[in-house]
DNA sequence: TTTAAATAGCACCAATTTGGTCCAATTACT
DNA sequence: AGTAATTGGACCAAATTGGTGCTATTTAAA
């Protein structure tokens, strides 16, 4: 029931990028040391917010990553689809779902209803919701969201 | 971000046992047929169903399992919870949170508010919501949600 | 043109989690 | 006593996840 690692590492890095107004570029190595998230563990994660069109990356020497969109306008949903797919507790109520039951399945609806409703909270919350109560602007690091 | 299968599980024989509201008590042997899951492992879940008082069981001959109150009184987040312990998409915003980092974590608000969504989606939805739809009676079967 | 800086795309391994099964012990009814 | 059923634990295989490293490619600057 718990997002992965890698989501919460991205989720980490999206809020970072976006409270970094001043510069608009930044390179793996700086997102790192102010994720304190290893150097290779954030290039892997950064490279999959490339993919998924949430980070657009410049190549070559002065290069890096920036967002391609304005906090306002990136959800956590979107973060999560990114690294897990459909959000969806469960494979039933998706599109892809091959129900090896009756058409007919009671559970489905139920099932969808939920889905929604955990989708429709992830879609609300945005970037920028996840930044503006940090008065003091403290960067968010490792280990805030799974704890230990 | 999904329900486990055993969780899976959990949810059908909960939905089955409720189904069947002719007899009280059933044996394991018999949850197994009717919702298609394997004898050992369906033992497990109704284990772990009984442990979370889900369930009441009834030890030696003519022994089983019985819900330990109405369908309409079991909500799928308390299913969730007994197999997976509190529900939260992350482990921060929840009790035991370590978090290492400051007390002033700027993403743990957003996070409480997403997770409380989700646990009031799953409180809401209850037994009697999982069959009622069902006109035909149909009982749920084995990957009735994990699909494949 | 060369060099350095940076990302891209893999592939790999270790650790953890999960799922499935089985066995010995216990309980209760007949 | 004997049978039918749950209990609790342990165990193993498989899948997933997390972390890392390597090489190729691209780009800007010297």
């Amino acid at each position: 029931m718990r997002i992965n690692k890698l989501t919460d590492y991205a989720i980490v890095v999206m809020t970072n990028i976006a409270a970094m107004e001043s510069k608009k570029i930044h390179t793996a190595k700086e997102i790192s040391e102010i994720s304190k998230i290893p150097l290779p563990t954030v290039t892997r994660v950064l490279k999959t917010l490339c993919s998924g069109d949430l980070l657009e990356s410049q190549r070559g020497s002065q290069g890096g990553y920036a967002l391609t969109k304005s906090p306002s306008s990136i959800s956590i949903a979107t973060i999560i689809e990114c690294f897990e797919g459909p959000i969806a507790l469960t494979e039933c109520a998706t599109s892809d779902c091959a129900c090896s039951y009756e058409t007919t399945c009671s559970a489905q609806k139920p099932w969808q209803k939920i889905n929604e409703t955990v989708k429709l909270a992830l879609d609300k919350m945005k970037l920028n919701n996840m930044i503006e109560t940090s008065k003091s602007n403290e960067l968010l690091q490792l280990n805030m969201n799974l704890g230990g």
